[in-house]
DNA sequence: TTCTACCCATAGATAACCTATATATACGTT
DNA sequence: AACGTATATATAGGTTATCTATGGGTAGAA
């Protein structure tokens, strides 16, 4: 979900996404390289981005990952049930929380 | 998480625990056997709860499980982490969430 | 030339989940 | 008396996703 939204900024390459979602979770959220390349491989596979190989800024060739439109539904699906898990949790930890 | 706050709330069996956080969380949030009691297994030796073969209202015997000193610590220090954690998701989907 | 930041990717260990299964009892219904 | 349902504990095995560790490689600054 993180990777979705945070491509749906912009197309980006994976280390650029490790460290926007570090950056703007404040160094809370850490996505690992272990992590971030087989999650990528993953949303290739579901057709959720797309990805060519393109040079940086900085002069450096680099793999752009882009949402495709499956990708932008997807991202909407997963954020209503983060919201709806979030709620329910709330709901648990709500109830006799001053205890 | 779940499992010491259901706990903190009263001891009970896992059958409970379950049917608790089944039905304060809307049926959202479903945690099955293969789930609990391997976890309960988990927060024994931890020392986090403490357990008893007791009989329930309906007279069948059932292990009862109590949040210990250490359980009720280490449920502040799960609630804060899973607190900050949310804040840094919901830092990361914020922006430009409108997009 | 050496170091740091930038960039991709996989192997292997670890951890936790779910499905499926086994066992067993209380109670109401047929 | 037999049967079904809800109550109750527990483990085996498969799946999934994470992290750690590793390997390769480039641009630019010190």
């Amino acid at each position: 979900m993180l990777i979705l939204k945070t491509l749906n900024r912009a197309p980006l390459h994976g280390y650029g996404i490790a460290l926007s979602i570090k950056r703007l979770s404040d160094d809370v959220l850490t996505v690992e390289e272990g992590s971030l390349y087989p999650a990528l491989q993953r949303l290739l596979l579901q057709g959720w981005v797309k990805a060519e190989w393109k040079m940086t800024e900085t002069n450096r060739r680099a793999r752009f990952y882009t949402l495709t439109a499956a990708g932008r539904k997807q991202l909407g699906v997963e954020l209503t049930q983060f919201e709806q898990m979030i709620a329910a949790i709330g709901r648990v930890l709500q109830d006799a929380q001053e205890a």
